[in-house]
DNA sequence: ATAATTTGACCGTG
DNA sequence: CACGGTCAAATTAT
């Protein structure tokens, strides 16, 4: 037991350094908002790489912490099955739609839907999966929202969405986002559930495609340590943090478990951040209190980009470190995240 | 002009 | 009838 102890200062130490590389970021994108010069590159990259290391690390740590009992004191990532459904392993290849997309074409008047809209009955789920994350926009996909609705004995609403290509390929996948009603001062969870797997192409297609194009994006990489834009109600937490279409410049940050609301600020000065983890523009990266004239999140839904499966080149690193156990600790985790 | 989001209403289920 | 899920017109953003 004494270990326990151990563990616990090493995840201090762990965060705390952690901590201090974050705060070091938005020095080096100062520099970068010039032409960066190769050693700035050479350093974003680096720092990039110890953040994740570091994260996955706190990520393990914390795991092997906690045995089951009582709630995650810090669960950046943590995938939980779905209820009694039918449970799908949550990987994007069980293609299994169920039939007939049937559009409905009847108009607002002449209600649509005559339960055939329903595709037939009650939605047969193909699959159904949920996990509780603090980053629910970075699952890889694009999705569109299409429907927010205030849940009985929640806080916060639900935002539905839809994937983005449905149309196009007719994918079912769907998922809704729920923001966990937890203490005012953790950092908002949502617990999000998927139903059908996605059977577009479109959709990994895009995802591979930021995977792309997003690499050596660091300023993306580093995006996420920073608030957004509190809304004052948190009522479009959930859609803020959900949206897949990014209004604001699709910063992306890296599904790396995070571990404080905003690592910009030592905690005493994070100022009630109820969005910190989401990908935020370098404006708010830089300016944490920026606002709208209201207050609020400017159209909540700013959308974060979807297709984060891609973070700064994290392929490559794990494909040249096989052998490293530390990296296939971070394979293992983010393949949970990863679908 | 086009695309995405918001929002109130509709619909099926329990 | 309440509730959750979805639709689609209206609105907003790009």
């Amino acid at each position: 037991m004494a270990c326990v102890a151990d563990r616990e200062a090493a995840v201090r130490e762990v965060a705390q350094v952690y901590e201090l590389i974050k705060v070091q970021q938005p020095l080096l994108l100062l520099h970068s908002q010039q032409p960066p010069p190769s050693t700035t590159q050479l350093a974003q990259s680096l720092l990039g790489k110890a953040l994740r290391a570091l994260n996955v690390a706190l990520s393990v740590m914390k795991q092997q912490q906690q045995p089951a009992a009582g709630p995650p004191a810090v669960t950046p990532i943590s995938v939980v099955k779905a209820k009694p459904h039918q449970l799908s392993p949550p990987s994007p290849a069980s293609a299994d739609t169920q039939a007939a997309i049937v559009p409905s074409t009847a108009t607002r008047g002449a209600k649509r839907r005559s339960s055939v809209a329903m595709d037939g009955k009650k939605k047969i789920k193909s699959s159904s999966w949920a996990t509780v994350t603090a980053v629910p926009y970075d699952d890889g996909y694009e999705w569109r929202k299409y429907g927010e609705k205030k849940i009985n004995g929640t806080l916060f609403t639900r935002s539905y969405f839809r994937c983005t290509y449905k149309g196009d390929a007719g994918c079912q996948a769907t998922k809704h986002v729920q923001q966990v009603d937890n203490n005012s001062d953790d950092p908002p969870m949502f617990h999000v559930t998927y139903n059908n797997d996605h059977t577009c192409n479109s959709c990994s297609k895009a995802a591979a495609a930021n995977t792309g194009s997003s690499s050596n994006n660091l300023a993306a990489l580093l995006a996420g340590c920073c608030n957004m834009k509190q809304e004052p109600t948190g009522q479009h937490a959930a859609a803020a943090a959900m949206n897949m279409k990014q209004k604001e410049p699709p910063l992306l940050l890296p599904p790396l478990v995070d571990l404080q609301p905003s690592a910009c600020l030592p905690h005493e000065q994070i100022p009630q951040c109820q969005e910190p983890l989401f990908p935020v523009s370098m404006e708010q990266q830089f300016c944490g209190a920026l606002r709208d004239d209201d207050g609020e999140i400017p159209s909540a839904t700013g959308s974060c980009i979807s297709g984060e499966t891609s973070w700064d080149g994290y392929s490559g690193d794990m494909a040249a470190a096989e052998d490293d156990p530390l990296h296939d600790l971070e394979r293992f985790l983010f393949m949970d995240m990863d679908y």
